[in-house]
DNA sequence: CACCAGGCAAGTA
DNA sequence: TACTTGCATGGT
């Protein structure tokens, strides 16, 4: 049993047990952009509260962030933690967005993958997380993003080594599946809603998520 | 009360 | 290069 079809078994599990979740929460590319940088190490029911107040102060675009003063904007994402520095980055990150591509998520979008990725991680505060979650759900590029859920989720199927980096794990996924934007789009929602839902903490349960819903579902 | 959340960068050796 | 530490709010 290759990993291959292993990736392919836990995708139609979980696709077929939660159903199409419809990510990135979010109204706009730009708005994507945006709580990739808040979301951060963050609990997203913070990140919510900081959209919200960005929302209400008609903060939420380009030219906007980019004209507000940085301890005036870190006041407004305090519910996200890390206000300070995260008002920052996101500054840095609309900087860049509005220079290189006059705040215009085509324009962005036009760059080839490899190209823009690389200019994504020469902005302070985006790294690969960031970058991937900015390409994949507002450039709708076939990048798989690897977060945290997603090395849990792998490590308790034993698919991967305790010392596997981002970069491994997200190989794993890119040269082991079709690099459609649909199915990364889809396959990274489900584990991170996996990961909510059944694995907060690794220490604690030893029990595969997965296999939970195996019985749940009466399969294997 | 302690611990954690959809990371990242700067500092240290 | 490989570790360690700071950043911070809000929920369990």
């Amino acid at each position: 049993m290759g990993c291959r079809e292993d990736l392919l078994e836990i995708y139609a599990l979980l696709n077929g047990y939660f159903g199409d979740l419809h990510w990135w929460p979010a109204e706009s590319p730009f708005e994507v952009m945006v709580g990739a940088v808040l979301t951060q190490n963050t609990a997203w029911r913070n990140v919510e509260k900081a959209i919200s107040a960005l929302k209400e102060n008609n903060l939420l675009a380009p030219a906007e962030l980019l004209r507000i003063d940085e301890t005036i904007l870190a006041g407004i994402i305090r519910p996200a933690g890390y206000y300070r520095i995260k008002a920052n980055r996101l500054k840095s990150l609309v900087r860049f967005f509005v220079s290189e591509y006059s705040g215009n998520i085509d324009r962005m979008s036009n760059e080839d993958l490899p190209g823009l990725r690389e200019k994504l991680l020469t902005v302070r505060g985006v790294g690969p997380e960031t970058a991937d979650s900015i390409l994949l759900y507002a450039c709708r590029k076939p990048v798989f993003v690897s977060d945290t859920y997603t090395k849990r989720i792998l490590l308790r199927h034993r698919m991967i080594r305790e010392d596997a980096d981002e970069a491994i794990i997200r190989a794993l996924f890119m040269s082991n599946l079709p690099n459609d934007v649909s199915l990364f789009n889809q396959f990274h929602a489900l584990l991170v809603h996996t990961g909510k839902e059944f694995c907060r903490k690794i220490p604690k349960c030893d029990v595969c998520p997965l296999r939970l819903l195996m019985r749940a579902e009466g399969s294997k």
